[in-house]
RNA sequence: GGCCCGUUCGUCUAUCGGUUAGGACGUCAGGUUUUCAACCUGAAAAGAGGGGUUCGACUCCCCUACGGGCUGCCA
């Protein structure tokens, strides 16, 4: 068995989309669960539309999803010359040839087509089976000699056998007449000289896959795995796009959903193995086979994004949530914590990472212990504070000032004072928690307490009883 | 137009000829509770339509409908 080689080839023309980082995913899954190579092609043979900035892009979003890959991202234009010289030796097995007709005369015998009302319009290069030599000194296309007759069978991981017929597939270039190779070419040298066992894409690419087929037997070279997967659909059903909101990883990264949540979350869309819904990556590698990928588009479901992350941030390690949370406050362009404000967060995480199912709600969630007096409660949480809770506040201070700040002696405190005043603990939770806090959801009183200490409790009960 | 792919609860999915069609998110109803969450229990909720094949089809075949992809000297 020949160790697997999987890879992910974007084309830098924007950031990395969902989708991109899905597939990304899968291939990852599939090298690392599999002790194999995850390899990095960044597709730039379009120097039109490809940047640098969106190759930047891309391995940035790759980096945060935590999906690492082996050796450098190869530049799959700084390979031109390779791309040619495999051309040049089709051109020399015969299994293609040069093709001098312009694409002037190739729209015009498409637009002809068209207007006879044909059923397909295959261009049938006249040189074919022409003499080159009777064109010597025009510029010219390499193109595939491709079989006219018969057919091609892609057998698919995930689409299973897939049969073309030759006649619909037509000489393709793989050489531009300016030297350039096209995708077609680039494509399939790329994978065979990486090494690339297992190609694992969009089904956007599954039609090519029959093409590439042809490049791979006129090389004699041994054909991947193909495993072509379904495209992910926007909330409605259609094809994702702008109008859906995030498509780009880096925007969920700047609203705060956890790497580990989005890897959780997108690996189960599209993929399944049994009941397994909440799991780790390391749970993941060790599940994913490509016999579990469905083979119909999935909708993106927020809730259920939010759901799994949720449950990501819960079981998070404390000093790596934090590290992340931070990376985010970067990414949303929100203010960096002070020092005082780390500290403070830090020893909060215990009772608010249950609760919160992206970092902003996290961030929310601690907002009484990142607060600084004075202390301002909002509308609903200053109706708590009436002159009869003033007065069980003051009461209170003195009792707190000689407590051994634990739980339990918070406790008994708390019960003690409301049972002197006939009340249940909830009517003296409610102005305490204005007073902690200024809101009326907050984490557990005694967290509060805990969590920001004795002398910055007592200041914001003696505030508030003012 | 042609070729190719797809279609199970609202959503993600399990099922690989025989199940009361299972799970998860969401929804609804209870419970727990110092608030909000979290958590626990329960409920409603699905095989696109039509033909076959078979003792028996969600599962296999065909047709239709709907959705998607490809059809470039883009990737």
């Amino acid at each position: 068995m020949t160790d697997i080689v999987t890879r992910f080839a974007p084309s830098p023309t924007g950031y990395l989309h969902i989708g991109g980082a899905r597939t990304a995913l899968f291939n990852w899954l599939f090298a690392r669960g599999r002790g194999g190579k995850f390899l990095l092609r960044i597709e730039d043979t379009d120097r039109e539309r490809s940047t640098p900035e969106a190759t930047a892009a891309i391995l940035q979003g790759l980096t945060w999803l935590g999906l690492d890959w082996d050796g450098e991202a190869v530049s799959q234009f700084a390979r031109k010359d390779r791309h040619a010289e495999v051309a040049h030796d089709m051109l020399a097995r015969g299994t293609a040839y040069k093709c001098f007709a312009t694409p002037e005369e190739i729209a015009a015998f498409r637009a002809e087509q068209e207007s006879k009302g044909a059923s397909y319009a295959v261009f049938q290069s006249p040189w074919r089976d022409a003499d080159p030599a009777t064109h010597p000194d025009a510029p010219y296309a390499i193109r595939m000699k491709a079989p006219r007759s018969g057919q091609t069978v892609i057998e698919d991981s995930v689409q299973g056998t897939v049969t073309f017929g030759n006649d619909q597939l037509d000489d393709m270039i793989v050489l531009r007449s300016d030297g350039t190779p096209t995708y077609m070419l680039a494509v399939v040298v790329d994978d065979h000289d990486m090494g690339v066992t297992h190609v694992i894409r969009g089904d956007d690419h599954l039609n090519n896959a029959a093409r590439q087929t042809m490049v791979y037997q006129a090389m004699g070279w041994a054909v991947p795995v193909w495993a072509h997967i379904p495209l992910i659909h926007g909330p409605d059903g259609k094809k994702l796009s702008k109008r859906h909101g995030a498509t780009a990883v880096g925007d969920y990264q700047a609203q705060g959903y956890p790497a580990a949540g989005m890897r959780n979350y997108l690996t189960r869309l599209g993929w399944a193995s049994g009941d397994a819904e909440l799991f780790t990556s390391d749970e993941a590698k060790a599940m994913f086979s490509l016999e579990g990928i469905g083979r119909s588009p999935a909708r993106l479901d927020f809730k259920k994004l939010e759901a799994t992350c949720g449950w990501h941030i819960a079981r998070s390690d404390d000093a790596a949530l934090l590290h992340e949370l931070e990376g985010y406050l970067k990414a949303a362009s929100r203010p960096a914590l002070t020092q005082g404000q780390r500290d403070l967060l830090s020893r909060s995480l215990y009772c608010v990472k249950d609760r919160a199912k992206t970092f902003p709600e996290l961030i929310d969630k601690a907002h009484f212990a990142l607060i600084s007096r004075p202390v301002v409660a909002d509308e609903a949480a200053a109706k708590a504070l009436d002159p009869v809770s003033r007065g069980i506040l003051k009461e209170l201070t003195p009792r707190l000032q000689s407590a051994s700040w634990t739980k339990a002696d918070l406790e008994s405190i708390l019960n003690e004072i409301a049972a002197a005043h006939g009340i249940g603990f909830g009517k003296l939770a409610a102005p305490l928690r204005t007073a902690l806090a200024g809101r009326t959801a907050t984490p557990s009183v005694y967290d509060m307490m805990l969590v920001i200490g004795q002398d910055e409790t007592i200041a914001r009960l003696t505030d508030a009883a003012a």
